[in-house]
DNA sequence: TTGAAAGCGCTAACAC
DNA sequence: GTGTTAGCGCTTTCAA
């Protein structure tokens, strides 16, 4: 029920805890003979370092904390998704921690994630006030994707909504349809809506067939919006994509299945970029200037569009 | 950039440290003036103790590891929250850890998990291999949710398929529908398939309107098979429920949304249990003896059946 | 009640 | 190359 510790394996090969030490870090100056002992006497006793007890030492802990606002939103998971690859490219271990709900809860969890004393945190989609992200940057080297944060202290990743929707438009222009209207069900207005054209947003499904002209093409703004849009457009008779087209800004559940046309920054990659400005910055000794990366949208044509 | 520590605290309180580490734990045999005093002290100085510390001097770390196989189920998130409410509950912090894909990578997420040495570790829908699971029981407190695991060291917490199978058929069967055909579209069988009537399985939308007599009713084996029966009825121009129910067993995105009927165990339901099982162990000193429970299926009607 | 002292398991100089 | 020596920040006896 208890663990080995260095001391025992140091015992089991013969030698003093310090070469363990060394030869767990993977040292260079030690002798041949004596790190396959040592490694023999580690595996032999299943010997993992306690990372507790090193991080306390070192200063250092080799981890990054993530903070997901949402971990059932999936855009959180695919940027998850990037900033795991790149921590495990790098070899730096992830502790991940989520929001559940509001933004005081929210801070409570990056308190307690503070708390583990991480080289650095990456911040997916914070409802949090900017006082507390101000804050965790005091502590530690922080990134933030998928909001900008005006602070000189924390890296930020964005994508660019507007961006999207004007991909988005243009494809549509570029299949001939002219007749867009952009849905927007969430239970707050989009901020994307500041990028569609004038008067072309509708905020239900039933307002689309209530125009003079009904749209050729849908631009439905977000994950929720998007699932509802289409089976909203099926419900109603119309055919898809042949009655009307359909891109669906961000990547719901089963969009690949489904094979819905979607149009958004990647999150994974967001989350990559993340990943990497933070690393650089704890790298370094230098505290570098932060940065700000803006992940230029990508527009998956798939089978809803025609 | 650095953190303020236990001695900073008492420094700037005029006590010993002692004194402030049984404060900070909230001990009843301290003085209210100095308790205040203390407690000042932190605050001024932004004082959080080190959990890493914390947990080297007392052997304890007071939070348990959650592995989620994968970040990107909804079953997953839907685990977590019930652990999370119970945790939340009992004043432990969970570490969370995924799987990301084969047993290998998520033995490696254990591996790193217990390597921050947490008092216990539940497990969510894990693919690991019986002996990793073993190997994890001998060094903490263990339990698993969705799987049964044949150990007399682990706790278990499992669904029940076939009474949901059942639930399903028999409300289908209340509602009048005795044609049911049974949908699994995932690239491996459900093993809820041996749950349904013979001949009942297809795996395949297109076989359901082959049939002599097409089903009056579907219910379909899983989250994303819920999702494709949805749509793939519609598109057939099939009316949902007025031409044919569905149920989906699970819980898809968007299901309360969109008015989807649904059965099963409720994961979150199963979080809560295993936390509440895992944490039962570790408070009492007691090594009591492990237990399985199984959470009965719920169904939730919703638009789907008539 | 309060304080002093001895570690928890490990790393990081520093000498040998 | 290898062993010795101090701590890292905290909890926990044990005295006072």
């Amino acid at each position: 029920m208890t663990h080995p510790t260095l001391e025992d394996v140091a015992a089991r090969a013969g030698v003093s805890r310090a070469l363990v030490s060394l030869v767990m870090r993977g040292s260079p100056k030690v002798g041949k003979e004596r790190r396959e002992a040592v490694l023999r006497a580690a595996r032999e006793l299943g010997y993992r370092p306690n990372m507790m007890a090193r991080g306390l030492a070192a200063g250092r802990t080799g981890m990054i904390g993530v903070l997901l606002s949402d971990l059932h939103d999936p855009w959180s998971g695919a940027v998850y998704d990037g900033l795991a690859d790149e921590a495990a490219r790098r070899g730096v271990r992830l502790l991940l921690a989520t929001g559940r709900g509001g933004p005081a809860r929210e801070r409570a969890a990056l308190d307690d994630l503070l708390d583990l004393r991480p080289d650095g945190v990456v911040l997916a989609g914070p409802r949090l006030a900017a006082a507390d992200i101000e804050r965790a940057a005091a502590g530690c080297a922080v990134s933030v994707v998928g909001r900008s944060v005006r602070s000189d202290r924390v890296d930020c990743v964005t994508g660019d909504g507007a961006a999207a929707v004007e991909r988005a438009l243009g494809h549509l222009a570029d299949l001939g349809h002219h007749r867009v209207a952009c849905l927007d069900l969430g239970p707050r207005p989009s901020p994307l809506r500041r990028a569609c054209p004038p008067g072309s947003v509708a905020a239900h499904p039933d307002e689309l067939w209530r125009r003079p002209e009904p749209p050729a093409a849908v631009l439905a703004l977000g994950d929720a919006t998007g699932t509802a849009a289409l089976t909203a457009l099926l419900r109603a008779g119309r055919r898809v994509p042949d009655d009307v087209s359909l891109i669906v800004h961000g990547d719901p559940p089963g969009a690949r299945a489904a094979g819905v046309t979607t149009v958004a920054s990647p999150p994974a990659e967001m989350g990559r970029e993340a990943a990497a400005l933070l690393l650089d910055r704890i790298g370094d000794g230098a505290p570098a200037a932060t940065r700000r990366v803006t992940v230029p949208p990508v527009l998956d044509e798939r089978g809803t569009t025609r």
